[in-house]
DNA sequence: GTCTATACGCGGATAGAC
DNA sequence: GTCTATCCGCGTATAGAC
């Protein structure tokens, strides 16, 4: 194979491995036998490592920054952006079980510096479109606050639905995309426009 | 020292480092050096790893299923009793960076087995309390997906603490319990009690 | 580019002395 | 209960042949 569908090929194994078990749990073995070479050829590719570690996480990562901006400026109303967000953020977390899982991953155990560069590439952007979409529909005085809420809601549905079938009165659809991108578009809309929300704090 | 403290002392050490560095990442050598004895010794206490990681989880979560059900239950009006859900909730994960870096890595990577004891443990008596307070405050049809709501939003704004310092629009105080919880009860009340939420789907 | 061979420390775990 | 001593496989990583 040429060098670069190497390349390709070892990222995408990597990334897969480092999403399911955590990148601590995942040796260059590991890897390596995915790929179908030998753990030393990796090294031809990568210095060690960290460095592997650090492409992966930026190849996934990028895959998502690219598509996202055209997706969210299709809104009409503000009312309209904010579901366009919702509903995209839900199927990205529920759909692609690879990024959700290393974004949670990020946000648990990454540095200061990963962090910093994860908000800076992937989610800024989006997270300032919301944050104004959210200041049109609700007046709030504290968007930022407001718009962590609505990415805090889907994040936080993403984690519990492992947990979702022993949960007392949790049924099976509460963890699909569609029935929450309702529920949630559905709640999260009547605080927005509820006459006399005016933020807080 | 006698066997009951050091089993203690090893319990104790193990949670902290498993909390902080996921358990994959954290050697037998590692526990023994914080509790100051030979890797060895171990052995006497916990049959092996895998027993010292579930004993370990047992034991964060056991101290908080305790006193967590009577403060539950000192709500008088429903808004009071999710308000103090609200409270409670936020600040044992802001609070106790053990507990909740513990239960996130257990919904993350928990085998099926985990969760359900997780769940039965320590989620579903507060789980259902919640659930039976929202039916209360809000006649919602679907109450279990409001409350998963509920808790969603309070456990992913846990998880978005460590990137808020690179959002726009992000301030620090968006990251303490007391401002958390003004935001969180006021945006989510309103949902609740405006007058034609049904529930949805 | 990928291989074989290899170095070497860390990992979990056990046996048996004290 | 805790120790010393030890086993052995797995981990990252390098050198050098093909």
């Amino acid at each position: 194979m040429s060098n670069v569908n190497s390349r390709e090929a070892i990222l995408t194994a990597a990334s897969t491995l480092y999403a399911t078990r955590g990148y601590e749990a995942v040796s260059m073995r590991d890897v390596a036998a995915v790929v179908q070479i030998k753990p030393a050829s990796l090294y031809y590719h990568f210095k060690d490592k960290e460095a592997l570690v650090r492409e992966a996480f930026a190849h996934v990562f990028a895959e998502k920054t690219a598509p996202m901006e055209e997706v969210l400026q299709v809104g009409r109303s503000a009312q309209e952006r904010f579901e366009a967000f919702v509903a995209w953020f839900v199927r990205l977390l529920f759909e692609d079980p690879i990024f959700s899982r290393l974004l949670v991953r990020e946000l648990l155990d990454g540095t200061s510096e990963r962090l910093e560069y994860l908000s800076e590439t992937v989610f800024d952007k989006p997270f300032s479109q919301l944050s104004r979409t959210i200041a049109d529909v609700s007046g709030s005085t504290e968007p930022a606050l407001t718009a962590m809420s609505v990415v805090s809601m889907i994040l936080g549905h993403y984690l519990l639905a492992g947990a979702l079938p022993h949960l007392s009165g949790g049924r099976a659809e509460y963890g699909e995309s569609e029935v929450l991108i309702h529920h949630i578009t559905e709640l999260l809309g009547r605080a927005l426009m509820s006459p006399d929300f005016r933020g807080e704090a």
